[in-house]
DNA sequence: GAGAGAACTTCACCTGTGTGAATACGTGGT
DNA sequence: ACCACGTATTCACACAGGTGAAGTTCTCTC
């Protein structure tokens, strides 16, 4: 089931079968669904559970008392959200979806009995925990420094490459499935301005955006434009195969090559 | 030594006698001392080890190609640069400092066995990294939602109070030892914008800033104006003290009331 | 305490992006 | 097949904040 969480922890760690039942068996408990636009978890709770997203968009947001809405981060299929939340005592901002979503709700004990099972699983996660933060990073460089093209386009990259590597792209193309209200509310800019952008991304061939489908023409032109640099990404897990687009060979079953377990 | 990191990992867990001797002697391996606007690690370089300041203010930055520089986030003596980086090959940006520097080099070994042995420093240091995380998130509402003025009013309100937090503050006032180009880095604003706003806010009272010394005459109006809400400090560990302002009340020697250990 | 460089301040002017509003398009529900 | 509402598009205008440059004031250092 936690397919796309399992194929991006392989771009850190090489699994075994066992790391990838356990992980097969947590995703497996508590499952849940949401509309879209419904609130998952909100500012004030108290965190119990980690939510894995199986299926579907959501993002973790902020609202200032004057209704001004940020958007900080988005959740993609295999993305974890907070793990080790349940440190702090309450939620300091909410998380909804975006479209119909499916999740697993992964308790604290689960967690626990993953992590002190599976050093590996262990690692990945780490991994996974750093990249998270280096993607907060990389966004307050977007907000604070980029100009409102170059926002744009340095979040369609780093949406399609995650995509990419959870193989929810098709070539060239992938769903996007944010208005682009949202994505004004994650680049700081108005939905005005964000439509401007859009076109003159457009008119210069940079993306084509019908509806739900974006296609990247060239993804290596958009990163430019974008002063985008995949590094902070760190998908450079040593000893694995990247094409000259960094895009992943087809992934071989990876059991047989490590056979030791924890 | 380590007193600003031990006064700030109180704000969350009660540490044992036991736990903040260790503290001491993982913060004595390896001291340096590093000269103002010098690069502590750079962008590619492979960390094997976790800086602790205990003296001075540092700052993680990124450079675009073009120049453009964007302070994500400063560090203040007691802070940790990032607790298990090493799980990445490579730095994606650098850390260099403002001020003159003393640091503790921390081993990955080092930090190991702290952590296995001390279960209250863990907790602590999970708090302390997920607190660091929203304050990137909350730079990332900063940034993207709010004015300049709200901008600059918001950092001043984070800076003085975790500076606060670690005894750094006196009455009204602390050391500010930034400069207004490094405001406008951290902030997004050009200099010049940075210095309109900084005059207004000292017409209307809200700060009085002067060399290297700050006062904020009435941090509650300076939240108010900047739509600063406290609550993603993660300040509130349950039973601590707190007056009106949220200060700490004296700090009671907490070793007699905590006799277990780990 | 004089000189030099950094930091701060102010100015005039310019532009990227926001605002509010009107219109057109799409798509799901009945 | 139609309605309705969310979404996208476009326009005219306003303004927050950027730019470049010219002082001015600090604050070191020798």
């Amino acid at each position: 089931m936690p397919q796309h969480l399992i194929r991006k922890l392989e771009h850190f760690a090489r699994l075994s079968y066992d790391d990838r039942h356990a992980l097969e068996e947590a995703a497996r408990q508590r499952g849940r669904l949401f509309d879209a636009h419904q609130d998952i978890i909100r500012e004030g709770d108290a965190p119990d559970h980690v939510n894995l997203i199986l299926e579907g968009w959501a993002c973790r947001y902020k609202t200032l008392e004057d209704g001004r809405r940020q958007i900080i981060s988005f959740f993609l299929p295999g993305d974890l959200c907070d793990p080790h939340v349940f440190v702090l005592r309450e939620m300091d901002h909410s998380i909804s979806t975006i479209t119909h979503v499916r999740l697993a709700e992964i308790s604290r004990d689960t967690l626990l009995s993953l992590t002190e099972r599976h050093p590996r699983i262990t690692q990945a996660l780490w991994w996974e925990m750093l990249v998270a933060a280096a993607v907060q990073q990389e966004w307050t460089v977007n907000l604070g420094q980029r100009t409102g093209l170059e926002r744009i386009g340095h979040l369609l990259c780093e949406l399609f490459i995650r995509l990419r590597g959870v193989g929810l792209t098709n070539g060239n193309s992938c769903i996007l499935p944010v208005t682009q209200m949202d994505l004004g509310d994650a680049t700081g800019l108005s939905n005005v301005h964000v439509n401007r952008v859009l076109q003159e991304m457009r008119i210069s061939g940079l993306v084509v955006l019908k509806g739900k489908h974006l296609t990247v023409p060239d993804l290596e032109a958009l990163q430019r434009v974008s002063l985008f640099n995949v590094n902070y990404l760190h998908l450079d897990r040593e000893g694995r195969h990247l094409d000259a687009n960094g895009s992943e060979q087809p992934p071989q079953d990876s059991a047989a090559a490590t056979p030791e377990r924890c």
